[in-house]
DNA sequence: TAGGTTTCCTATAGGCTTTAGGCAAATCCC
DNA sequence: GGGATTTGCCTAAAGCCTATAGGAAACCTA
């Protein structure tokens, strides 16, 4: 009997394109192991379980978001930085929606994913820098920006936005500059 | 054998209760059934299943939810009502967190749940009257409300601001502010 | 090529969902 | 009030998912 060949990232990124492709919660060990031709109990030695997986796809999503997210940022700042850095979220949540809501899965404080949410706060902060922001308003820019992004994305990838017109993406645009209108409005001293 | 009374009504806001003490997640049929001294088929004269509990959830939230944004809009407009509305969200989310998640599932086009949905929208539509937009701009201002209000709630409610400093009060009233600034830089004529 | 390790398997148990069919309590109606 | 009907809750059973234990085949290494 041949051997499949599975590792722990095999079998973690099989499960995320599954989420991608029938959802988070649909993506299951059982789905995931009749995907890959392999008996259920096999997976067990490569993922602890489902919330194992799902905690694989949020790492995996969240360094892959975080690689997007300083790509886009690299070379830009103040308002181009934004546009861009908002945009890959927004882009990466559209492409991998099963990714993306499992990097929302709330997780243990001692997970490798809690790492991971470091990095993209730091991502922010870069983007920031492009401010001038007081020191002190700099976590309420990150959480604003934050919120901003995500529940966005979220509204539109929930279908919130699919009973009223236009389409969003003028919406988004709208998004980016209050953003960028009011992180300028923040900054020490408006750029001249 | 006494019978148990249950009603669909009394049902769903059992799971409702159910939802928000354990996660929405494991607020399941069977779950409620041995809350309710119940044997898990009998829950399904009441209600359809798992995802139709799932919905009457939604809808009681919705509804709920709907109603305190109301009351909360009543005899406020400007700055006022926009506080008032969004921290009906947020304070609404963090006390009933199973409620709050139960009202982001995708639904089928057919639902209740739609109908729903469109009453806070309108309720938003109210809230932004105070700030006189061109009327081809409060589309954009509904969804923006939405996305920051959503977005921050499902943050904060994810543990998202759990590692960074300051409690998330600050940042709140940050964000509100933003808003409000946003929205009147919107108006046809700032109001003097 | 023999031993040890890794990989995948079968078997099994328990939980959740859902449907089918049955009995008894509540209700209706004369 | 008593019988028929409806309603409410039950038992039983099948299917799928999670998870663990233990075995056999493939691979590696000396």
């Amino acid at each position: 009997m041949p051997r499949a060949g599975l590792t722990s990232d095999r079998v973690v990124r099989a499960g995320a394109e599954l989420a991608d492709e029938v959802g988070l919660d649909d993506a299951t060990v059982s789905a995931l192991a009749r995907q890959l031709g392999v008996k259920v109990a096999s997976l067990y030695g490569h993922v602890d379980g489902a919330t194992g997986l799902q905690e694989g796809i949020a790492r995996l999503a969240l360094d892959e978001l975080a690689d997007r997210a300083a790509e886009a940022i690299a070379g830009r700042s103040g308002r181009d930085a934004l546009v861009a850095f908002a945009s890959a979220y927004r882009d990466y949540a559209r492409q991998h929606p099963g990714r993306y809501a499992a990097t929302r899965l709330r997780v243990g404080p001692d997970s490798p994913v809690v790492e991971a949410g470091r990095r993209h706060a730091d991502l922010t902060r870069a983007v920031l820098r492009g401010y001038a922001l007081e020191e002190s308003d700099t976590v309420h820019a990150v959480r604003l920006l934050g919120s901003t992004v995500h529940g966005f994305t979220d509204l539109e990838l929930g279908g919130g936005f699919d009973h009223s017109e236009p389409a969003p993406e003028e919406s988004w645009a709208r998004t980016l500059d209050a953003l960028d209108a009011t992180l300028r409005s923040w900054a020490i001293s408006p750029p001249g």
